[in-house]
Parts: structure tokens; sequence; C-alpha cells
RNA sequence: GCCCCGGUAGCUCAGUUGGCAGAGCAGCGGACUCUUAAUCCGUGGGUCGCAGGUUCGAAUCCUGCCCGGGGCACCA
């Protein structure tokens, strides 16, 4: 996996053959690293889409040398842009019209490696196999590679060698996507998620909004939060774990429907499926209740696959899940009962921890309360089975403080989530615009604080103070878009749709060999003295 | 935190019952003017994750540790 390169003297062939060739380069007078401005003639995709248009002409491209293919005479490079990749056909003696042939024999084919920046300029031609290329008449060099670009060579799809360790991969990400195409494709995808999200959601006339991410108060949000510390006022200051509470003063201001993508972060475990930052979406619209967000989601989902992959319809692991059919919608209470037989609010505690227990709940004991076990239960038997898109209804108080009190059961609130493929996708409420109520609700969770819950909310009473001055009625959405991007993409680690995720640090020298620049400054005679 | 799997050349990996540490690609030298995993000839390259132990002898067996991956738990 990750060497050790603790003897900066034994660094490997392929570093030290490309540092001798950036000093010969720079004895040659030919700067490694200059500054440009070169006019592409277009993206190497589209050159090569409609190539007929193209043929005989001259063409100027820039990237990077994938392949190199010397044959005498003649060698042939693949160069790689951001949108593919062209054939140079080098010739020597089309490069080097006159006598002197340096440039070719030893600038093209020793002075160069794979990993290189370079441009070209020559005209565009298929060789005798059809391949549309480059007959290249002009070199430049725009930037040298020290390091060995681990750029697999590849046929029909098949790679013969690349980056695949895991580790390596998100650590050095750039390798990643310079070498994995599908994870470049990937990240792309996640933009047009994200952009179709936005295009919905300002279409429908909401407002996307800014709010803060260092929080004097947390909330919105069962997390322990990362603390950190501002030295002006000398406070204590949390990193966000929900936009919630400042979305909702942001209606209570006036607006009527404001959304923003919000980088979370939560002080929890890692995992496949956690990562300590995140991205949510959260939407609030005033006037609405949760039946209404209920069918706003259900449509913005399958809108956004239908504009981001061109289908509603998405393979998962072994299941195919389609956004496009009508939701399953389910009550929490009902789902539970189904599976259990068994209301389990009429259970008492003891009779509750044996079926946790019955369930595969560890430890339901320890567990700071018997909605935690409820929902524990919830998630063992319930959640798993929960393929297709499914709205589940009505979750018991104690669960949602922020959420309004059911309107013909107060022992439950107007809550939905979604869950697909067995996690939760949304989440959603009638929000609570009570301000005595919510109050209660706060009061309830300091309570449950002191008794140990540690995600338990804090009481914010600036909140309350700005609930009571009116909040209008609304319906409020949150939407895990790393998992959501994960869902769409067929993904199964959050680690995946992330472009740096988080990785415990360690010194480069355990993965990357030092390069030897002393051997750059060594006077051009050290050799000839020895 | 627990369980399973893994860590061998720059990259991807093989390594038999414990018996001289290997291949392909990349590198270096050479040949080659239409190749595309170019080909051919030659060649350098290793703290086998770390530390102990068993043994005449350990990449291989045992113990501990580090790192990673997967699973469980934790995480609405």
């Amino acid at each position: 996996m990750i060497r050790k390169f603790m003897f900066p003297e034994e660094t490997p062939a392929p570093i030290l053959s490309r540092v001798e060739a950036l000093r010969e380069l720079k004895e040659l007078g030919i700067n490694p690293y200059p500054a440009v401005n070169i006019e592409k003639s277009g993206d190497i995709a589209q050159i090569k889409e409609n190539f007929e248009k193209w043929e005989g002409k001259r063409v100027i491209l820039a990237g990077r040398i994938t392949a190199r293919r010397i044959m005498g005479k003649t060698t042939f490079m693949d160069l790689m842009d951001e949108s593919g990749k062209m054939q140079l056909y080098i010739n020597r003696d089309v490069l080097c019209p006159t006598e002197d042939k340096f440039l070719y024999n030893r600038f093209v084919k020793k002075l160069l490696d794979i990993g290189d920046f370079i441009s070209v300029e020559g005209e565009a031609f298929r060789t005798k196999t059809g391949e549309p290329s480059v007959k290249v008449e002009k070199i430049i060099l725009l930037a040298k590679a020290l390091r060995p670009v681990p750029l697999g060579k590849e046929k029909e799809g098949q790679k013969f060698s690349a980056l695949r360790d895991p580790e390596l991969r998100y650590r050095q990400r750039y390798l990643d996507l310079l070498v994995n195409k599908e994870v470049r494709e990937l990240f792309k995808t996640r933009t047009r998620i994200i952009n179709a999200i936005r295009q919905y959601l300002d279409s429908h006339g909401y407002l996307e909004v800014e709010t803060p991410i260092l929080h004097t108060v947390y909330g919105g949000a069962h997390a322990r939060p990362f603390v950190t510390h501002l030295n002006a006022l000398d406070l204590t200051l949390y990193l966000r774990i929900a936009d919630e509470l400042h979305l909702k003063r942001l209606l209570i201001g006036g607006y009527e429907g404001v959304y923003e993508f919000s980088r979370d972060f939560r002080n929890e475990g890692i995992d496949r499926t956690h990562n300590p930052e995140f991205t949510m979406l959260e939407l609030y619209v005033a006037y609405k209740d949760y039946y209404w967000m209920a069918d706003f989601t259900e449509a913005m989902i399958r809108n956004v696959a239908q504009q981001a992959l061109g289908t509603t319809q998405v393979t998962y692991g072994e299941h195919t899940i389609d956004f496009g059919k009508q939701w399953h919608r389910i009550r929490f209470l009902e789902a539970l009962k189904e599976e259990t037989g068994k209301d389990v609010r009429n259970l008492s505690d003891s009779q509750l921890l044996e079926l946790a227990e019955k369930v595969g709940v560890e430890n339901p004991e320890k567990l700071p309360g018997r909605f935690k076990i409820i929902e524990k239960i919830f998630g063992k038997i319930v959640e798993p089975q929960l393929l297709q898109p499914t709205f589940v209804f009505d979750f018991p108080i104690e669960m949602s403080p922020l959420a309004k009190r059911h309107r013909e059961d107060p022992t439950l609130t107007e809550r939905f989530e979604v869950i697909v493929a067995g996690f939760e996708l949304c989440n959603a409420y009638t929000e609570l615009n009570d301000p005595y109520d919510q109050r209660q609700r706060f009061e309830w969770q300091r309570k449950a604080k002191a008794e140990g819950d540690e995600e338990a909310m804090p009481y914010d009473e600036d909140f309350i103070v700005a609930m009571e001055y009116g909040m209008p009625p609304m319906a409020g959405l949150g939407v895990g878009i790393d998992r959501l991007v994960m869902l769409l993409t067929n993904q199964h680690a959050i680690q995946e749709v992330i472009l740096f995720p988080l990785m415990r640090p360690k010194p480069v020298e355990e993965y990357a060999p030092s390069i030897p620049y002393h051997l750059l400054e060594e006077p051009t005679d050290a050799k000839d003295a020895k």
C-alpha cells in the first residue's frame, strides 16, 4: 500500500531521469515552465467529433502527454486535454525540415516524458488506420512533470496499470482524476445534479441565500459539533451542523421561499456514509405544509434525475430504483406495527427493550429514552426494506423538536423522511411556528442533554424571540446532497462523491519520494570533475 | 470499539509444503518513418508495512503494533 521513502538518496529511477531531463532542458536554455497564452483550436473531443471539418487544417492543441510510441524517425504520442485524447504524429523531417534534427532526436525522444504538458501545432489528418491525428510541426513544453504519472495503458476500456488503491485515490485525488476518466465524469455529474436542483428551485421563485457557518449556538439537528474559538471576541464558536434555524429566521424576515446548499459539519464517526463535512440542501417555503412538501420533493428529485442523468431509473447495487413511479407513502408507527404486530407506544419499557433486543438493537438499555429505542427498531426492521423511494410520515414528537405537532394526533409531528435503498435521503416537516410549543421542546432537549443525550439540541433563545415576532406557517425540507449523488451515480461510499474526503494526515514522504532538487543546483562541470 | 481481508519495485500484481525476491508496465541503453497495451534486443531497480519471536534458514509460521479496505456498532 503506502511505502515509506525515508532515504532521499534512493530516488526511484523514473524521477531521476525526469530531473536529469529538466536539468538538460535548463542547460539548453529551454524554459520548462514558460508563461503562455495558447489559442487552442478547440477541445479535442469536439475536434474529433467533426473531424472532416478539421482535416487538412492547422490546429493548435494543449494538454498532457499520456502515451508515447517511439519508432525511430517517427514518434506517436497521445495528448490528453479535459475533453479527450488526440494522437500526435511526430515525424522527424516534418518537425525539423532543416539539417538540424536536434529538436526531434533529443527533445522529443529523450527530454519529453509521459505526464508533461505540451502544446503542439500542425495539420489535422488521419493516419493509415484512420486514427484522427495531428502532424506536429511545432511543439512547446509547457510544464515538466517530475514524478511519473501513473497513467495506465489502456485498450478497449481494459486498464493494464493504474491508480486503484482507494487510499491513494482519495489522498491524491488529482491523480485519481487524471488517471480515472470515470471519476472525472462522476464529479461532473455531481455538479450537474446540484445545478439541476438550483435551476429547479430558482424557476419556482425560491431565493438562494448564504447563512453563517460559524454559529454561536448550534442547532437544527441532533449531532455533536466542531468547536472553535474566535480570538477577537474571545468567543467559543461552533461549525454549523445545519442551517435550519437561520433559514427560518429569513422567513420571519419576510422572504417566502429560501434555500441554501449548506456545508455542514458533524463531529461524528467516519465511514462510507459519513464524512465530517457534507452538503445538505435545505428549503423553506411559507404557507405550505409537509404534504405539499412531499409532492414538491417527489417532483423535484424526479426532475433532477431526468435533467442530470437523462432518466429517472437508476441502478443502485443490485437494485433498480425508479424515481419516476409514484413514491410509496407509509406512516412511521403503522409500518412498525405491520412488522411487529404491536403499537410500540403501548409497550411497557421492559417490553420495548425486549423487542429491541429481539430485532438486533445492541444494548438498547443504554440509549437515552424510549423514542431512541423506537427509532433503532425502525432502523433495524423497516428501513432496510425500503428500496424504492418511500415517504415515511408522522414521527413521534420526542424525535422532532422543531416540527409542528400533528394536526390529528398531538403525540406525533408532521414530519416525513424519504428512504431510498435503505437509507435516509430527505427529512421534512411542517415547521413548528408556535413559540410556546417551541420553548417547551427546547426544555425537553435541555433535559435530555442533562440526562446524557450528547446530541440534544441546545436552547436557542434568540430563535424563540424571533419566532415570538410571528413566524409564518411553513414547510421545510433537508436533502443529503452527497447521498443523493451516491444514489444517482451508483456509488456506495460517500468518499467517492466528495472530491477531497477527510483522510487521516500522513507525512508525504510516506507516500511520495522527495525530489532530488540538489541535482539541479549542481555545477554543470561537477560530473567532469569526477 | 469489535470482526474479516490486505500492505512485496515508481504503478498493477504473482510468489508453491518455510529454501537465492518475480512478471507486466514505467525507467535507462540500442534498433525501427503509420504506431495506438507498438514491437524487438539489452539493462538497472526491493528495509517484502514496523518491531519482536520460532527456525540451520522467514515475504511465507507465531505475537504485538501502524496504516488501509470491507463488515458490525456508533451516527435521526
